[in-house]
RNA sequence: GGCGGCAUAGCCAAGUGGUAAGGCAGAGGUUUGCAAAACCUUUAUCCCCCAGUUCGAAUCUGGGUGCCGCCUCCA
C-alpha cells in the first residue's frame, strides 16, 4: 500500500511520491495575527499537523514551514485603532497564536518565517517579473498581469473569462483602479501617509499579500516544494496568485501536490471574518477539553465541511473520555499487571488497517474507529479489574494493544497529557499523572472520603439504606462518584465531566 | 452568471459495484438494599426522489429536488 492523496491541482487522488527520497517538504500558509485564532485555524493546523505526524509515522523526514503574515491592511489599521505599532501587536498574538496551539498539542514547525523578514526576497522576486514584462509599475504600485500567465485559474480550475463574466458588477467598480485588469493584482504597494513602509525600486511601500509566500517558500525550502497546503478559501486568489508568481519567477513547478481543508460552520453557515460569527479556540476550550476539540475535527474526513454545534462537541468530549481511558491504562495499572517494559511493538491487524485508513487520503474517521476499538479493549479490562473481576488478556496481549493504541493516537496528536480526567482513589496512581490532574477539584483530603466510605459500609451492615444514601449523595455534591465492588468494597473517584 | 461540494439511523460520520464501519444518544438484560459504575445484548431490509446500465448499485449513467461553498479579507 501507499499513500494517496487528494491533490487539488487534480482534482483527483494521487499516489504521493515526494521530490526526494524519504525526504517531504510541506509548506503551510499561517496566520496573519492580528487577532486571537478561530475555530478555523485550529481545524486547519489541526489537519496539517496530523498530515505530518504521519508522514513522519511512514518513516518520512518531514521539513514542516509555516509563514506568519506581520505586515497587512488589517494588521495597519488594528494597530492604528489600539495606538501600539505594528511589532507591538503582532509579537503579542504570535504568544497567542503560540499558546492555542500547544493547547491542541500541534507540534511546533520547523520554521516559522515572518513576512517582514523577507522583504529583500520578495522585492527580487517583483523585480524579476518586472523585468520578464509579467509585472507593470503603477505610480508607486507593482501588478501582476495575470493574462501574462497562461495556466492562470489551473488550481481553482477556473479561467479569467468565466470569471468575469460571472464577476460582472463587483469586478468593475473598485475604487481608484489603476490596474490593467481587474484581475491583476498588486505585488507592491505604496505607502500612504504615516504607513509603515520598506523602501524600494519602487518608492517605499509595503508588499500585497500574496508575495510574500512565493518569497518565503523559496527562501526556506527552495523552489519546488512537496506539499503545499492551506484552508480551502485560499484556493482562489491567494493559491493561484502564488502559482503565478513563483512559477513565472522560477520556471519550475511551486508544489507538486495542493491539499485544502474544509470549512468550520457554525449552524451551517461558513464561520467567517465578515459575517462575524467566528469562535475563537481560547473561548471554545473554556468549555471543552482541547483533546474533544480535536476529535470533533478529526471525526469528520478533512476535505469535507465540519457543523460546530454543542451537540456534537458533547458527543465528542464524551467520545474523547472513552480513548483517554484506554490511553490512561498502563499509567493506572502499570502495578497490577505483570507489567514489562520494553516490550517492541509489533506489527499487528490493527496497525494495518490504522495505515491503510491513512494512505487513503488521510481517513481520520476510519482511522478513529480503530482507535475506539483499542481503547474499548482496555477500558473494559480496566473496569474488569476496577471492579475486582480477574482480567482476561494476558498481560503481553495487553501491552501490545496498548502500544498500538499509543502509537496511533500519537500519530493522530491525542494525548491524555493536558487533558482533564477522572482518578480513582484506591489504585496505584503514578505521582507523575496526579501532577496533570491538580486541577481537578481536590476538594476533601483523601482520609476524609476513606472515612465516610467506612461509615457507610458501616450503614449499610445495620441495614440503615438512609444514611448510606445519604453518606452517597454527599460525596457525590462534592463530585466523588462510589463504586460498589462485588466483594463489599467501595471504590471512590472523581466524578468524569 | 461561472465553478465546485454535499444529501447514509434521533444526532455526528465512513463506505463509492457484491449486499450498510465507528462515535454519541436510546432500548433490554446481568449485577445492586436501591442506585451509580461496570459487564452482556440490541438499535438503518436500507442509504433524498425518478428512470436507466448490471447477475447484482447507497455506490455507475441521465434527469429532478434540497442544502452549502468559492468567484471579496478569510484556515
Amino acid at each position: 500500500m501507499s499513500l494517496r492523496l487528494f491533490n487539488t491541482l487534480s482534482r483527483q487522488k494521487e499516489v504521493f511520491i515526494p521530490l526526494t527520497d524519504k525526504r517531504v517538504k510541506i509548506y503551510v500558509c499561517g496566520v496573519t495575527v492580528y487577532d486571537f485564532c478561530h475555530l478555523g485555524h485550529a481545524r486547519a493546523y489541526i489537519v496539517w499537523d496530523v498530515v505530518r505526524r504521519y508522514l513522519e509515522f511512514c518513516g518520512y523526514n518531514v521539513e514542516y514551514v509555516q509563514n506568519i503574515t506581520d505586515v497587512d491592511d488589517k494588521i495597519l489599521k488594528r494597530a492604528q485603532e489600539e495606538n501600539v505599532t505594528i511589532t507591538e501587536l503582532t509579537d503579542r498574538f504570535i504568544q497567542e497564536y503560540n499558546k492555542d496551539m500547544a493547547s491542541l498539542n500541534i507540534k511546533t514547525a520547523d520554521r516559522y518565517p515572518k513576512a517582514t523578514e523577507h522583504i529583500q526576497g520578495m522585492i527580487e522576486i517583483i523585480q524579476s517579473l518586472i523585468d520578464k514584462d509579467i509585472a507593470y509599475v503603477v505610480g508607486g504600485d507593482v501588478y501582476y498581469a495575470v493574462q501574462k500567465f497562461p495556466s492562470y485559474g489551473k488550481l481553482s480550475h477556473r479561467s479569467l473569462d468565466s470569471m468575469q463574466a460571472g464577476a460582472s458588477g463587483r469586478v468593475a467598480d473598485s475604487e481608484g483602479e489603476v490596474k490593467r485588469y481587474p484581475f491583476d493584482f498588486a505585488l507592491w504597494k505604496a505607502a500612504k501617509p504615516g504607513e509603515p513602509y520598506w523602501s524600494s525600486p519602487w518608492g517605499n511601500g509595503r508588499p500585497g499579500w500574496h508575495i510574500e509566500c512565493s518569497a518565503m517558500v523559496k527562501s526556506c525550502l527552495g523552489e519546488t516544494i512537496d506539499i503545499h497546503a492551506g484552508g480551502a478559501d485560499l484556493q482562489f486568489p491567494h493559491h493561484e496568485n502564488e502559482i503565478a508568481q513563483s512559477e513565472a519567477h522560477t520556471g519550475k513547478p511551486l508544489a507538486r501536490y495542493w491539499m485544502h481543508n474544509g470549512f468550520v460552520n457554525i449552524g451551517g453557515q461558513k464561520m467567517s471574518k465578515s459575517l462575524k460569527n467566528f469562535k475563537t479556540i481560547r473561548s471554545v476550550l473554556e468549555y471543552y477539553d482541547p483533546m474533544a476539540v480535536r476529535l470533533f475535527i478529526l471525526q469528520a474526513h478533512y476535505r469535507q465541511p465540519i457543523d460546530f454545534t454543542e451537540e456534537a462537541m458533547d458527543s465528542a468530549t464524551k467520545s474523547w473520555q472513552l480513548i483517554h481511558e484506554g490511553l490512561r491504562f498502563n499509567l493506572d495499572f502499570a502495578a497490577k499487571m505483570d507489567w514489562c517494559k520494553d516490550q517492541e511493538l509489533k506489527d499487528n491487524q490493527y496497525l494495518q488497517d490504522f495505515r491503510a485508513a491513512m494512505d487513503d487520503d488521510f481517513n481520520t474517521p476510519v482511522a478513529l474507529s480503530i482507535v475506539f476499538e483499542l481503547a474499548k479493549i482496555l477500558k473494559k479490562e480496566r473496569n474488569m479489574l476496577e471492579h475486582g473481576s480477574a482480567n482476561h488478556l494476558n498481560s503481553h496481549e495487553v501491552i501490545q494493544i496498548q502500544q498500538t493504541l499509543q502509537k496511533i493516537c500519537d500519530t493522530l496528536g491525542l494525548t491524555a497529557a493536558n487533558s482533564a480526567t477522572r482518578q480513582s482513589g484506591t489504585l496505584t496512581i503514578q505521582a507523575e499523572l496526579l501532577d496533570t490532574n491538580h486541577h481537578i477539584n481536590q476538594t476533601i483530603p483523601e482520609e476524609e472520603i476513606q472515612l465516610l466510605i467506612a461509615q457507610r459500609k458501616e450503614a449499610k451492615k445495620q441495614k440503615n439504606y438512609q444514611e448510606a444514601d445519604r453518606i452517597r449523595d454527599e460525596l457525590k455534591a462534592k463530585g466523588i462518584e462510589l463504586i460498589d465492588q462485588k466483594g463489599g468494597d467501595t471504590l471512590w473517584r472523581y466524578i468524569s465531566t
